[in-house]
DNA sequence: ATTAATTTTTAGTCTTATCTAAAATAATAA
DNA sequence: TTATTATTTTAGATAAGACTAAAAATTAAT
């Protein structure tokens, strides 16, 4: 088994090389994680013993498909007590993170998987992000930022980019939440905000806040 | 906050302490948590800086009033983690102890308290253990080892003081169960074993049994 | 292609939690 | 009451995970 910081530590690695075809560099870790260079150089070593991931002085690292398995494990475990949060315990979609980060290191495959079974198989956490299966697999939806549509254009609000708790609360301000539709009424070019139609409302969204945005198109 | 091991150390001495009105010495902790003597010496230490316990040397250690109410603080986690796990996961008595020991860890007052409602404010675990209450504060239901009882006597099976699953294991091949009546037949000398009758049925039953399993009495 | 700047690694230190072995204290027995 | 035994504490060592400062390797710039 591993241990907490080997956990959180392959966890980044692994969401850090999702969209890249190269390797993670020791400063993007460290960057990530809020710790010194130092440091990650040390438990990449420790993660490569335990052939967690390929490492190469110097070349970043790089996960293996058993570091990808065991990562994706722990991501599962994340968001399905996200939405255990959300949908039992009356949490919010922006307090829900911090706890999960705890939950998510709990080992117990039979807790996993009845909770699992308990929420009734989700697909997506409270945040639309994917919840993958017991052997790692997950369908990303087909989704754009808000930001790249073109006016005219619609679809239906299905994640988010962000998920600090400044940002969900905003939203939950503006009355946005994932499954609104979303329609861009117009775009502003002297400081790219959007114009949008929400729910009979029109909204004027910054620049900022539609990078941060993901809208599946009808 | 505390570490994970100061954690274990409090709740141990917790444990131990309840039945006592003198100090818990050092070897009894160390037997208790299979570790050694010297390393509980150092654990004490800590525990009593942060005030959680009053330690004198050679002398033992005895709870702070602080400390009782932050180890009655992990055990509410701990056997409320455990009925979640029975009634909401299906797990069965002897399987939750494990799980419930890495659970009573997790930090966040709201989700033990929305955990707590979930659950319709349970007063006793899987074993018939009461749950303290926000305070600390519970009510021990008055029980009686069956080993105590005398032959006509009858109540109900309430927990149990052994929770190993060999011996929970046990009683569920025997069909014994909290809630279940209990009558006591006969004592037989000879072994100290135990003759009684539970739903229609007469079972002899070992010493060591009836020294583990807790009676209501009627 | 060298030099300069950046990144990464190494070496050594610190803290937490453990251990063993030895010393100190307390409890028990003669 | 003194000697023996048991318990507890101290001293020193180890491993994990973090840090700082310095050295080494890579990348960028002139």
């Amino acid at each position: 088994m591993f241990t907490l910081s080997e956990e959180n530590y392959l966890k980044t690695i692994y969401h850090l090389g999702l969209n890249s075809e190269i390797g993670v560099s020791t400063n993007e870790i460290a960057k990530k994680m809020q710790t010194k260079a130092s440091s990650v150089t040390d438990m990449i070593k420790k993660l490569s013993d335990k052939n967690l991931v390929v490492y190469k002085k110097y070349k970043g690292v790089r996960i293996t498909d058993f570091g990808r398995n065991t990562a994706a494990n722990i991501v599962r475990k994340h968001r399905l007590w996200e939405v255990f949060l959300v949908e039992k315990l009356n949490f919010s979609w922006d307090e829900v993170h911090e706890v999960a980060e705890q939950l998510e290191h709990i080992k117990s495959p039979k807790l996993i998987n009845e909770l699992d079974a308990l929420l009734g198989f989700p697909k997506q956490d409270p945040h639309g992000d994917p919840i993958p299966d017991k052997e790692g697999n997950y369908y990303p939806l087909e989704k754009k930022l808000l930001a790249t549509l073109d006016p005219g254009e619609k679809g239906i609000c299905v994640g988010v980019n962000d998920s600090s708790s400044s940002f969900l609360q905003f939203l939950d301000k503006q009355k946005i939440a994932l499954g609104n539709e979303i329609k861009v009424l117009g775009k502003e070019p002297f400081d790219d905000s959007i114009q949008i139609q929400i729910a009979n409302r029109e909204l004027s969204i910054s620049n900022k806040i539609a990078n941060n945005l993901y809208i599946k198109i009808l």
